[in-house]
DNA sequence: TTAAAAATTGCAATGGCTGTGCATCGGGTT
DNA sequence: AACCCGATGCACAGCCATTGCAATTTTTAA
């Protein structure tokens, strides 16, 4: 059964799993890409914005999810993948953001390659962020 | 005499040198770090936000200042220098922001990695913020 | 030099977003 | 069943970019 899967998940980081988050969750989990919290708004019309924004925060501070700045203005939220490290050690990847669709992608096998700072700067965290048109929009 | 050069600076991009952009031009030049619309704003508190802001963006619009999104929420503009070719293509030099004192650098001797993105992806520009501490806040 | 036109500036106000305080609800424990 | 604690929902505050409009300043033209 797939909400046996998704309350397992949440259990799995320490989550109590609530009506809420797994419907939050199972949101996350259809979407390929980032989605930001006005997203998540306008997919559950019913819920309340505060009560979303607190479930996302509860899945970062959990490990579950991470939170992308596209430069939007607006945070986006991505589930974790396997390999995931983004509360262990700096977030590694790379993330794509669509000029034409908004969407944006992590992309967890592109790293941020190291960039050697002059001697006066201590590097603790890095954000790289793509912008173009992705494959959707191109054609 | 000093406000000579700046006048030309703005003539030179073809902005028309007002008053208030001889100072908001002053108050960049005499700036290491990147400064944020709200940092102008306390320095020029006889002045209004709304023209700080349509000045910055004026500025931009010309190529003379590039704005910087370090994720702290409210972009941060600096001069752009001699070689600074962010309007004609991506910008390419990478940014700092110390978590200690929340100041920007621009680094513009380091340049982003070109990143082979897959396929299906058409990268355009990038940003690149790494994030941590500064030689001021290391000590 | 003066009048008209255009650009700049300042004020008021809007809208989007994150985030907090507090009362209520509900599930789990004793 | 009574209790407790976390989760939820509502109201609200704060910060930011951004717009509309009127007043002012600067440029242009006569």
């Amino acid at each position: 059964m797939v909400i046996k899967e998704l309350e397992n998940k949440l259990k799995e980081k320490d989550i109590r799993p609530t009506a809420m988050r797994l419907l939050v969750l199972e949101a996350l989990s259809g979407q390929e890409a980032a989605i930001s919290l006005s997203d998540l708004e306008k997919a559950f019309e019913k819920s309340d914005r505060v009560t979303l924004f607190r479930t996302l925060k509860t899945f970062q501070e959990k490990g579950l999810v991470h939170s992308i700045d596209d430069g939007t203005g607006a945070p986006k939220y991505a589930l974790c993948e396997e390999g995931c490290e983004c509360n262990i050690e700096r977030d590694l990847h790379v993330h794509f953001h669509c000029r034409v669709c908004s969407e944006t992608f992590c992309l967890p096998k592109y790293k941020i390659p190291e960039i050697d700072l002059p001697g006066m700067f201590i590097g603790e965290e890095a954000n790289l962020v793509v912008k173009g048109v992705c494959g959707k929009c191109a054609d």
